[in-house]
DNA sequence: TATTGTTATACTCTATAACTATA
DNA sequence: TATAGTTATAGAGTATAACAATA
């Protein structure tokens, strides 16, 4: 039987989250934390609200990741030359090194991802991805997958426990 | 700036995550906890530790997932008819039934994104996806992605706690 | 001795609400 | 009034270690 291709993006992603946490194991990393220093390497110094909207959470989980890697030492909070409410997140000298060897890393994955596919192939598969990118945005968009969930308000009264 | 493939996965697995938490928010669901009901519809009743193998978790956090699956009604604790150590996890008629829903979405989903796909490309895109998937398969095998980081042999001891 | 599942403990991530200090 | 970040609280996931019952 023919995996299909749902299921082997679901495979791919999966690999991706448990070698994260095979690498990051013994340190103090986490997925969601690189993430977060993933974004600040691109960006530079933001806020905590920038980074919530950018990591898609709140502004609590986003005071509680910046204390653990305040903690670890990977970014400091600095005071914003503005805004006195509001603090720029910073990366630290180390922290900035880290994400600049994760960066060649991530390039020679890419790199090697790439390389996997067929040259005569390439061209097409690029497309391709393109348009599944897309339509995957657009149906999370839309909110048109329930998982087999209704939905919680149109949806019958599902709530008896 | 065209994004490389990695950076097309990366955001379809980001995608794929967060629409799960956004469909489940509000229900005692999870997609760790979907991820053991998926697998117990498809394997039929399973010991815990077959759940922690295939979740490629421990024994003691499958204690702790089955205990909430088991208090919002989804699973029950079946005695192992040979083994008097073990325990069958076995789903409700309800998880039953959420599981088949869940099995349609699924495939309409599969439907879909297959859909997206030109048909001119789509025979050089499943060749694609399937070789990628092939790659990241055996780099996770050989754990040889870093992501940046020292492997623990190298650099800071990690030994002396 | 090894395995199955448990209790005990600790840390992380997510989410809501109430609060402060600024804007 | 609205925004930035905090404390308080709660549930969930992950991981290690020690333990009981059973194999």
């Amino acid at each position: 039987m023919k995996p299909t291709l749902l299921d082997q993006l679901l495979a791919i992603a999966e690999l991706f989250e448990r070698d994260m946490r095979r690498a990051f194991h013994g340190t103090a990393l986490t997925e969601t934390r690189v993430h977060a220093l993933w974004l600040l390497k691109h960006l530079g110094p933001a806020t905590q609200q920038a980074l919530a909207k950018e990591l898609g959470t709140t502004a609590r989980s986003v005071s509680a990741l910046v204390d653990g890697l305040e903690r670890a030492g990977y970014v400091r909070r600095a005071l914003h030359p503005e805004d006195r409410r509001a603090l720029l997140v910073t990366l630290t000298e180390e922290a900035d090194a880290v994400m600049a060897r994760m960066q060649v890393d991530h390039a020679r994955l890419a790199a090697e991802l790439t390389a996997a596919v067929d040259p005569e192939d390439l061209a097409a598969f690029e497309r391709g991805i393109e348009s599944v990118l897309a339509r995957l945005s657009r149906l999370v968009d839309e909110e048109s997958v329930h998982y087999g969930i209704e939905p919680p308000a149109s949806g019958r009264s599902e709530d008896d426990e």
